[in-house]
DNA sequence: CTGAAAGCGCTTACAG
DNA sequence: CTGAAAGCGCTTACAG
C-alpha cells in the first residue's frame, strides 16, 4: 500500500524543501511563482490532503441543516420522519433547527451562509419557509445548495423545490364530492398568499367549472392552516341562508376545526355535511367521524429532498427544479351524499 | 496574555507526563481511572482544546447529538419540540438520528463515542433507551457526557438521566380514580421490564393499598406503549364476568386503544367506564372524549437535558444524577363516578 | 527566494 | 499503568 501523502512526498516531487511546500499551502507570498506551480502541481497529483482536511473527510458522515418554520404540525414531523429515516442510510446526518418567519426576515442571510459554509455543510433544507432571489444568491455563493419543502412563495429562477400536486388534488377531492351529488360546496383555504393554497384553490375551482357548477363568493375563505381558522370559517357558513353541504378545507387542521363547530351545533357528519380535509396526517386518520383527506406523500418528500441536497453536493445536475410528488386522496367517513332538501 | 493550553501544561497541572494526556485525550484505555479523573480535571481547568475542536470552536456553535429510538410517537416529537426550542437561545445546535433498541444493542460503542468526541460534539442525549454500564463507560473514557431521557432500564452508577415523577403520577391518578368512587380499577401496563412502567404500576399499588382497595390480579396487564396494547387488554377485561369500572392506562396509545374497544363494543365512556391515561400528549386532547391524563413535562424534560449536556460539557458537576420533573393530573372527559350496580 | 536547522505539539512503541 | 525517548508532520526564524 502507499503511505497517503505528506509535506516530505510533495517536497521530494516538486523537488524543493518541506518549507517551501508549507508557505504554499499557507499562502505565504515569498514565494516564486514558478515554485509556487509547481509545488501546486505536486499537490493535486498526490492528492494531498492537510489534517485539518483530511480530519473533516473521515470525521465521519456529512452535515445537512434541516430548517422549519415550527415544529408544532403533523405535517412537520412526517416530513421530518422521511428525512431521518432517509439519513440512516446515506452517511448523512441532520442538524436540526427551527427559525420562525420572522426570524427568517430578520436573519442575516450572507452570514448564515458563510457560516454554513464554513462549518462544512452540505447543504440547507428549509421547510415551508419564504425565501427571497437575494438570499437565495447569498446561499449560492457560498456553494451552499438549498432546496425548499412547499415552498410559500412561488418558485422563482434557481429555486430547487419539492412539494406535492396541489392543484390535483384540491381537483380529486371536489370531484369527489361532486360525484356524491353536492353542488353547494364551500372551500376553507389556509394562507391566501401561499402557493399550495392558490393551487389547491384553483383544483377547487377546476373541478367546479368542468362540471359547469357556479361557485358561491360567500364559500370561500382562508385564514391560517390551524383549527381556528375551521371553526371560524365554520361558524361563518352556518349562519349563511343556504349553507353549503360540504366543505373542502386546505388542510387537516381546518378541517378538523370545521368538524368541532359541525358537531357542537349538532350538524352530523357526514349525514348533514361532507368535509374533505388535506394532508392526510393521522388528525385526518383518528379524528371523529374518520375525515376524508388528500394524502400528501409527506415522507417520501422529505427523502426526495434530501436526496436533491446530496445530489447537489455532489456536484451533479438536476433535470428539474421542482419536484411535485403525487397526492391521493383517501376516502374515510366525513364524506357521503348531500341531505335530501 | 497567557498562551492557549498544550498537553505540556496539562500534564505539568495534573502531575503526569505528556504521553498519559494524550491517551486520555484518544480515549485510550491503558490509564488508571484515578488518573484519567486528574488529567480530565486539569483539561476542563484550563480548558484544553485539541486543534481539531479549536477549528470546531471558530467554525461556529457546539453540536450535541440526539437520538432517538423512534420518532413515530406524540411523545417523542414533544422531548424533541423542548431541545430544539432551548438550543436555539444556547448557541448548540442538535444533530437528530434515530437508532433502534437493536441497532443500539449491535453497535460500537468504542468506535461511535470516538467519532462522536473526534468530530467535537459536545455530548449525546439519548432517549427511552437502555444503556450498558459497559456502554457508558465507552463514553465516559472518550470525555462524551450522555443524559439519557427516561431510561428503559433501572439507573446505574453514573447514569445521568431525566424524567418524571412516574410514581407519584400513577398513584395521582389511581386516586383520582378511587376518589370518584370506584373500587375495580385494572392497569394496562407498558413494557414491564421499563422502569418508568413500574414506577406508575406502583404508583397504583400505593393508592389502591392506601385506601384498602385489593388488587385482582385479573385487572393487571402489561404489554407496549402503543395502541394495539389497550385494544388487547380492554377486550380481555371486557370478557371477565366481574369487568372493572375503570382503567389506569400507562399511556395515552394504551388508553386509545381501550377507548376505542369500549366504543365498539357500546360501553361508555365514562357513563360505563372511566379511563385515564399518561403522558397528556394531544392524544388524550384530541379524543373523543377528550382523555383524562397524568401530564408529563415533556418539553421542560427535553429542555432539562439538553441544559444537562452544556453544563456537563462545559465541566461543570452535577448536585444530581437523576432529575425528575412533576407529573400533573389533567382532568378531562374520560373519567366520572361508577355506574350504579 | 530558498532551505538547513530548530522548534512545536502531539503520538507511538516500548522498557520498566 | 506510566513516562522517557524517539518519531511524525508541520511551521517558523533566519542565514545566505
Amino acid at each position: 500500500m502507499t503511505r497517503r501523502p505528506t509535506l516530505m512526498s510533495v517536497a521530494q516531487l516538486a523537488g524543493v524543501s518541506t518549507p517551501t511546500v508549507s508557505k504554499v499551502l499557507n499562502g505565504r507570498d515569498d514565494v516564486a511563482p514558478g515554485t509556487r506551480s509547481r509545488v501546486r502541481q505536486a499537490l493535486d497529483e498526490l492528492g494531498y490532503e492537510s489534517p485539518v482536511q483530511r480530519r473533516m473527510h473521515q470525521t465521519g458522515p456529512a452535515l445537512v441543516d434541516l430548517v422549519f418554520d415550527g415544529l408544532k404540525t403533523p405535517y412537520s414531523i412526517e416530513l421530518l420522519r422521511g428525512i431521518i429515516g432517509h439519513s440512516a442510510g446515506q452517511d448523512v446526518e441532520i442538524v436540526l433547527s427551527q427559525v420562525t418567519p420572522a426570524q427568517l426576515r430578520r436573519i442575516d442571510t450572507g452570514e448564515w451562509a458563510a457560516r454554513v459554509a464554513g462549518s462544512g455543510r452540505k447543504g440547507l433544507i428549509l421547510v415551508t419557509s419564504e425565501v427571497s432571489e437575494s438570499q437565495l444568491r447569498e446561499f449560492d455563493r457560498h456553494g451552499v445548495p438549498v432546496v425548499v419543502i412547499d415552498p410559500l412563495n412561488p418558485p422563482r429562477t434557481g429555486l430547487v423545490s419539492v412539494g406535492a400536486t396541489n392543484w390535483a388534488g384540491g381537483k380529486a377531492a371536489t370531484e369527489h364530492l361532486i360525484g356524491l351529488g353536492h353542488t353547494r360546496i364551500a372551500h376553507m383555504g389556509g394562507p391566501a398568499a401561499a402557493e399550495c393554497s392558490q393551487a389547491r384553490l384553483h383544483g377547487f375551482f377546476a373541478a367546479m367549472m368542468a362540471h359547469g357548477i357556479p361557485v358561491d363568493s360567500d364559500y370561500l375563505t382562508d385564514g391560517s392552516f390551524d383549527t381556528a381558522t375551521g371553526v371560524r370559517a365554520m361558524e361563518r357558513l352556518l349562519e349563511l341562508d343556504t349553507p353549503p353541504t360540504a366543505v373542502f378545507a386546505g388542510n387537516d387542521a381546518i378541517a378538523l376545526g370545521a368538524l368541532q363547530v359541525a358537531r357542537s351545533r349538532g350538524v352530523r357528519v357526514p349525514a348533514d355535511m361532507s368535509i374533505v380535509g388535506f394532508d392526510g396526517t393521522h388528525l385526518a386518520e383518528h379524528a371523529v367521524p374518520p375525515l376524508t383527506s388528500v394524502a400528501q406523500p409527506l415522507q417520501d418528500m422529505g427523502r426526495t429532498a434530501l436526496r436533491t441536497i446530496i445530489r447537489l453536493a455532489g456536484g451533479e445536475s438536476l433535470e428539474s427544479y421542482h419536484v411535485e410528488l403525487a397526492t391521493e386522496l383517501v376516502i374515510r367517513e366525513s364524506t357521503a351524499a348531500p341531505p335530501d332538501k
